[in-house]
DNA sequence: AATGAATGAGACTTCATTCAT
DNA sequence: AATGAATGAAGTCTCATTCAT
């Protein structure tokens, strides 16, 4: 019953070690691209079921058969696009570990800062970080059920480190924090994408909330 | 040949002072009853657009059929669906007035093991509380926002008490901290019913979210 | 999401200046016409309500689901099909301008022959001329109304025409008797096409209404 | 494939001679006469398709499924209206033979008077006359048929009579005379029930028709 | 005799996917 | 590589007919 087609191979054959140039390539790499951040928005806005192929075509500036060279299907894009869109959000909330040390409180807060501004531009990430699309595809790209896991992971490295230093109290339980942190993070992110009055998104608000974990963590 | 399409008058139209029951009357209401059941189910795990009102009909147990002479589509179903559940929650988050007082704390913390008891048999509101369902039809219950509203209220009500007697910190940003109460019961209450590993849902972590809020309210 | 639809865009964005016309483009528009000609055909037969939409596809030869790349559903295909045979019908009624000028009897005779030859070959027009498509659609296009109001104002010129000349009766009812003559056109036209024993429409039938209608002229 | 069930049974199975009394039996059949009447009402306004069971029954002031306790559906249905209505309007036709005897002229415009005030109250004959119905339904009664029949030799008749007499022009071609009046008759008695500003029909129009009808009939 | 709730076949329509060009 | 016309399976909805009460 299942669609067992491989992915197909990329349009350019000529592909030999995953650099390859020509104007042909480039050209043809951008399409993709453009194919990508289309369904992205259209994922974002409107939910996997209700997006449809030809929207996102249209939007890509390709024809509508132009995406099935690239993407096995629907659901396939879908996939590429969800484990593209968890590993640039990685990229944000941890961008690079050769930072000088901080206080762990502020780098709280500047991952907190750092997603709501990225989903600002990403629409489909609150979605995936609310469990929802989730809900629409059986088969769920393992690589998001991993990133989630590691910002947890983070975001508990970073509360140790906190409760070490004596700048959280000493017997906050670290994995249950993590995870409302985790959870906040993404709620609020979200909400900045979406702009509904029911779900407002000020700069107060964001404040309020980096006030509301500080004040959760404190001896 | 007119378009008038209003809510199609339900199958017994003999409901004259709103308690003739016959036979066939009440057989009919839990038939109406069933559907909307059905649909609940079917909406919370699917969504609106992947749902099937054949799937509907059948897991109530009736034609496909009869469900056009309770509702006027799919459309309809929806939100009848969702302004009963907004209802029903209601009257589980605020169960009664005439209850002695009690702490504040303690009060937030029934509401929230409330909502997460109520969701784990309900499961569209999660996605309604994430503001989902929302971006999948144009026309949202009014009813809805209203109710949402009407809970952040509420929590501010109780926020406010425990300011004013002491409970909780004087310099409490009281909207904000309502606001960002109301996103964690909705969250930690959807998890209750989508039982998915990434998002783990366990005694110890309701209440370290019981702990989490009371520790950032505190003095 | 949203209801836009228009008009779908003609499968074939690309016609540039009208002329454009590949192999596949050519292909297209003559599936188009087809659907067109099935679709008269089987309203003409069957009336709007009967006629199904997946028999005139068959009709065509193309599939269900072509038609509604060209057309927005049944409703619409409805109206292209009846502003194309008014149109058609037009030109075959009044063929030119520039005729050199004849009888008023030999007129009014050639638009009688012509229509019904016309009909022949056309089964909806009847219908229409007879009022009762009419009644099946509420919006009916305008062109049908100002079409028929066309011809009777052109019956109505040629009859002032013959009264001036003394061709016709002097005290003729001009407006009744262009109605009269208008509706014994579109009566025995559609004969012509409905070959039923109860309204037959043979050649002798067609010249003694050629002198029926003589006769009630003269003056 | 045709459905061969015979006739129900009338409600009353105490019909003996066609003369059963009782309030049951009176009560019933004054039930299938206003059954009969909506659905004469319907099927005129809307065509054979587009007329609705539930409307005829809600119109008639039944229940839906009382209809089928006289009729075999809805198919029967209109054959027994086609019937009926026929039937009523040769009344309407012809009254009486035993009228004294008049002006050929004045019977023709009798007669087509009668038809388009009976035609006022019975939107169903237009239709039937303008033979558009009739392609809506395979099986279509024989009695039409012939009651159509029965009018052009009625009106043939008459013309005869005119013609021995002297009143009409000595060459006149009997049968197609009475055929294209039948024809008028039929046209206007429609335009008399449909109230359409494209096809108007008003007493002046009528007057002016009886004067082409006689002009075209002069010696 | 009468009801009207219930059914289910079949209509219209959408849209992911394919394929000739 | 790219197009977009074409397909057809699947979805929503309607309505003639039946049947328990």
């Amino acid at each position: 019953m299942q669609k067992v087609s491989p992915t197909p191979a990329p349009p350019s054959a000529a592909r030999i070690d995953g650099r390859s140039h020509g104007k042909r390539q480039q050209e043809s790499e951008r399409k993709r691209q453009r194919i990508l951040d289309a369904a992205q928005q259209c994922f974002g806005e409107l939910g996997f079921a209700a997006a449809k192929v030809e929207t996102i075509a249209a939007e890509a500036g390709v024809s509508n058969g132009l995406l099935y060279q690239f993407f096995r299907g629907k659901e396939q894009l879908f996939e590429v696009v969800v484990e593209d869109l968890i590993r640039d959000w990685a990229h944000t909330m941890f961008p690079r570990d050769d930072d000088p040390p901080e206080s762990c409180a502020a780098a709280l807060e500047a991952m907190l800062r750092n997603s709501v501004e990225f989903c600002r531009t990403h629409p489909l990430l609150p979605r995936l970080l609310t469990a929802d699309a989730v809900l629409e595809l059986e088969r769920f790209s393992d690589v998001t059920s991993r990133r989630l896991e590691a910002q947890r992971v983070h975001v508990a490295g970073i509360l140790e480190r906190g409760v070490r230093s004596g700048e959280f109290r000493a017997d906050l339980d670290v994995a249950s924090a993590a995870d409302i942190i985790s959870q906040l993070h993404g709620d609020y992110a979200g909400r900045a994408y979406r702009r509904r009055p029911e779900y407002p998104m000020t700069p107060d608000l964001l404040d309020a909330l980096v006030g509301f974990v500080h004040d959760a963590l404190r001896p």
